[in-house]
DNA sequence: CCGAATTCGAAGTCCGATTACGAATTACAA
DNA sequence: TTGTAATTCGTAATCGGACTTCGAATTCGG
């Protein structure tokens, strides 16, 4: 609430024509001390069990610092999850534009997960925590924006590679692009999220690495939405 | 710490020969009034938000008795979930002794999952949000525990589903039996939670409900695991 | 009715998030 | 270089929620 009152008033006298964004650099310095301390912490604890004592210990910032930069816990976690959110989306866009056909992007978007499953698998896990405990309550406007950034990424494209695909003939020709875009999305990233939660667990199980498990689902899912070579007169 | 010392002590003696489980009808029915309130809430506010004050309120009986019966929140959590997964798990091992080939007990099964994402939505989210915070730091017992109801009841068989339905012709011959049925399964599990979790939040945006997604996502699925006409072997 | 088992209540501990605020420090404009 | 606004520090304090303690009151079964 009160959090930064001096700048509000003060400082924004001041802009009016004079320094704009004197302290700004430093500000920004402070911000991403706390957020990577916050964030390794996230990673290797959990967000719940991750406090805000330690984290204001990692970042070598004290506790009523922090909170002159994030009015509260969630603040900070939200300002993560949109960061990583982001950056996943980057990755998969960039992994998408290096293929031909609508299948191989589509292919091609499900190896980048599954190499995210491989090497940021704490990343993941996070972003399956988040999905599990706050997607439901998410503020519409945090939604919004965090689905701007990522449209631009990746997901959004998802829904016309499908129809491409049809086209092309590369996608079996019974699919409904919108339906399948959003059930394929959410199955290779629950697959993803799922796999990373339970991770060592799983492998030390079943002697697979997860992301072996991974590229298995979306080999099958990718088997199921590629043409029949008799495709047309089968329908299910 | 110091939980049922009345019983391990005096009623100990008594045990050696007299009224064996003299109170033990009334404990167990306290204990289902705890367990059944809390279930609820869990569904209702999430399993953090939650709070005990509101879980012994709710169940009609006091804190300090509450504790009696558990000893901290996570052992509640623990036992509700137990029978979430071993319900859950013999709810889809009735829906798979229905059907005849591999490939239908499959779609029997998935089916199954879709209708308890429609009609379970909230067990399924606590489930979600039990595997993302939960699932890593299960101790062994707990899980073996769980594996040994779960296997009696379905997800055990699903392995040699796959090798059925590869060796009667029905799934692609390509398959290694272990492997896929891991894939296969935590691509299923993976989207039914996740979109229980986002929920209603997906079902705004695009009009569908959820299950319909999980539909038909599992049919993709299914189209993948299925033979090719030409596989070799005689198609469905 | 007796005695064991159970529940109640109320007070209290512990811990983590968050706040309040004055003193100390730092950045920068003049 | 210096005065002042901006920032940080320390520390003490509040608050809510999990969990404990324990004696008094109540319930159950024989």
């Amino acid at each position: 609430m009160s959090k930064s009152f001096g700048r509000d008033t003060a400082m924004a006298k001041r802009n009016t024509e004079t320094s704009r964004g004197t302290y700004e650099g430093h500000r920004e310095r402070q911000r991403r001390r706390i957020l990577e301390a916050a964030e390794r912490l996230f990673d290797e604890r959990g967000m719940e069990r991750a406090t805000m004592a330690e984290i204001t210990a990692a970042s070598g910032v004290r506790a009523s610092t922090v909170y002159q930069y994030f009015s509260n816990k969630d603040e900070i976690v939200w300002t993560i999850v949109e960061g990583v959110f982001a950056e996943a989306a980057a990755r998969m866009k960039a992994a998408a534009e290096g293929a031909e056909t609508a299948l191989g992007k589509i292919a091609a978007l499900a190896e980048a997960m599954a190499e995210d499953l491989a090497q940021r698998r704490a990343t993941v896990r996070f972003m399956a925590q988040f999905d599990a405990m706050y997607a439901r309550e998410w503020p519409a406007e945090r939604l919004i924006a965090l689905e701007a950034r990522i449209s631009k990424g990746g997901f959004a494209q998802f829904r016309k590679l499908i129809r491409d695909g049809v086209a092309d003939g590369s996608l079996r020709s019974d699919l409904d692009a919108n339906l399948t875009m959003h059930a394929v999305m959410n199955a290779l990233i629950g697959a993803q999220r799922r796999l990373a939660s339970l991770g060592d667990r799983v492998e030390k199980e079943y002697g697979k690495p997860v992301d072996d498990l991974f590229r298995e689902a979306s080999r099958v899912i990718l088997l199921g939405l590629r043409a029949d070579k008799n495709d047309g007169k089968r329908a299910k």
